[in-house]
DNA sequence: CTTGACCCTGTACTATAGTACAGGGTGTAG
DNA sequence: CTACACCCTGTACTATAGTACAGGGTCAAG
């Protein structure tokens, strides 16, 4: 597979050319390889984890927890028990979101069924989506 | 129901006071009524929104998208019709979130279910949640 | 052999979403 | 009657996540 130089990497992952220098700063993405002359040389698995960045980011989550998602793996420097209990936590959070959406998602499915048997109202019942004061 | 002043609610909703004054601004909540000095007093209704705008922040709506959210409700000038299109636009949103969200969660899990059995390895598998190239 | 399209670095600017603070008013407790 | 805990306004500062730009290098095409 022949690499990418910064500005197709940008391209095909829909970012700005600046954001890869960005990430690669914030420690996201590795220093990518040089050509002789100086330029990033990025692989395919470069491009999977910008991708995935944009994604979560999507998704509700910061650079820095996107991070930590990033380094749920095993290394000489930790334990599996520890990584297991931060995965058993992201896994918490990703539940919470997914129930706080699912309940957005019902009360926007009443909305469209009302609206087309036309028997809306004037009051906004998607605030009722949290009602239940759960934290997310 | 005795109306709430600011730091009451920024209390009970968990924010910060200043926060609401913000919110204010950005008409995300409607200037609240005045006390015969000038205080703001909140309703229990107030309270509600800020806790819907807050969990909505967490699922990774921006404060713009929220607005849009809160509007979706018919009124004078806009069409049942129009309504309903955006309503189905948003919905198309928290779907798309859920699916990002449920193979991350499958990813997650799958790690989980690996480190309990000691075979994880060293690579990133979560970059793995959304190799399919799929938009969020 | 220079023009254009890339790349490099460093630094400065921007948008979003707050957060803090200065300067001043109100009202109850000691 | 004054100290303290609230509230008001306006304005300034901060963090996060980029985005733009200046000044300079490389290289292929005309």
């Amino acid at each position: 597979m022949k690499p990418m130089t910064r500005g197709e990497l940008a391209k095909e992952c829909g970012v700005n050319i600046e954001a890869l220098r960005y990430y690669e700063k914030r420690r996201l993405i590795d220093p990518p390889m040089r050509s002789e002359i100086g330029y990033r040389l990025y692989s395919k698995e470069d491009a999977a984890r910008i991708r995935f960045i944009r994604n979560a980011q999507k998704l509700g989550f910061t650079l820095n927890e996107i991070l930590e998602l990033l380094k749920l793996r095993v290394n000489k420097n930790e334990s599996c028990e520890s990584v297991l209990k931060k995965t058993k936590k992201k896994l918490n959070e990703v539940e919470q979101k997914i129930r706080g959406l699912k309940s957005m998602k019902k009360v926007l499915k009443k909305m469209i069924h009302r609206c087309e048997e036309s028997t809306l109202t004037s009051d906004c019942p998607i605030l009722g989506s949290f009602e239940s004061g759960r934290e997310l």
